[in-house]
DNA sequence: CCAATTCTTGACCAAAAAGGTCAGGAATGC
DNA sequence: GCATTCCTGACCTTTTTGGTCAAGAATTGG
């Protein structure tokens, strides 16, 4: 399991528009140089962002994109639907073996496991904003996940 | 984000031996029958899961796998690791584009969204043992996640 | 000791997904 | 009308997934 580089991708040109918010909108090439990612790959996952409604378009010489709404209505699960459908889209039923019918061995006591870790993700997503993103403490890349403890228990 | 097959496979395979724990070793060809999975794969997916020390394996005409543990003392998290190794290893240094330092656009606020994420997967993949999932009411494959309305707080 | 059984190792392969590129066209603003 | 920018969709390469195969090395029952 990992994370993609659409999904990477498509969080850190969110968080740079959400920072633009209010203001002109910024043109693809920009956004790939700030950003840092490659420029034709910048515009093919702003589109998915623009038919997923998450941000706006303008073309001409004054246009770019801009979000389509403020920073706080939109969440990283918005963005992550966006570039990568589904999280654990279709566990069940696949792996199937060709059989067409539910093959998770032991009468299915595996799938509801997944289904549970598909929730929890989706709800992490749904609970991180693009405001909360921009308010985040940046610290260095190897910082510890602080509340993390918290909701372990230890 | 997905399950892959060899994660779903050796949750599979972990399980049944689970079920025969203290019983004879079971010979990777009726592993396959029963879980479900080719033949000539599950004995790779195996290897994985003795190397990681989880499974014994005896040759000879009584051989076959067997659990090196009681189901109660296997979490889901090690036979994950076992096969497909950490989660989101390696988020924070990919996609840098070339540069060989750490690109999370915006000082990196969007690193410690991941490795939280990361934290909270392993943290549900070491909750869950084979004991447990076993003990899991199997319920068909599309049971809404109880327990997880009460982690969400609604 | 022999033969059947089972695991071991490592190479190999095909299909799919990921990651990225490109070219031609259509709006838009100046 | 011309530069700028987005739009569309095809195309390509690399990596990962998912799976296969063959030769060999233990082990056990007879």
């Amino acid at each position: 399991m990992r994370i993609t580089s659409s999904i990477e991708y498509a969080t850190r040109l969110m968080t740079t528009l959400a920072r633009e918010h209010g203001k002109a909108p910024v043109p693809s090439e920009r956004l790939a140089e700030s950003d840092n990612i490659p420029a034709d790959y910048v515009s093919q996952i702003l589109v998915k962002l623009r038919r997923a409604g998450l941000v706006d378009s303008h073309r001409g010489s004054t246009g770019g994109y801009s979000l389509s709404r403020p920073p706080s209505e939109v969440t990283l699960g918005q963005v992550v639907r966006a570039v990568d459908g589904d999280v654990f889209e279709d566990v069940c039923g696949k792996y199937d073996g060709g059989t067409k019918d539910c093959r998770h061995q032991s009468g299915c006591t595996i799938s509801p496991v997944w289904r549970r870790l598909s929730g929890l993700i989706t709800q992490y997503f749904e609970s991180v904003t693009l405001a909360g993103l921009l308010a985040e403490t940046p610290g260095e890349c190897g910082a510890a996940p602080e509340w993390l403890e918290k909701l372990s228990g230890r």
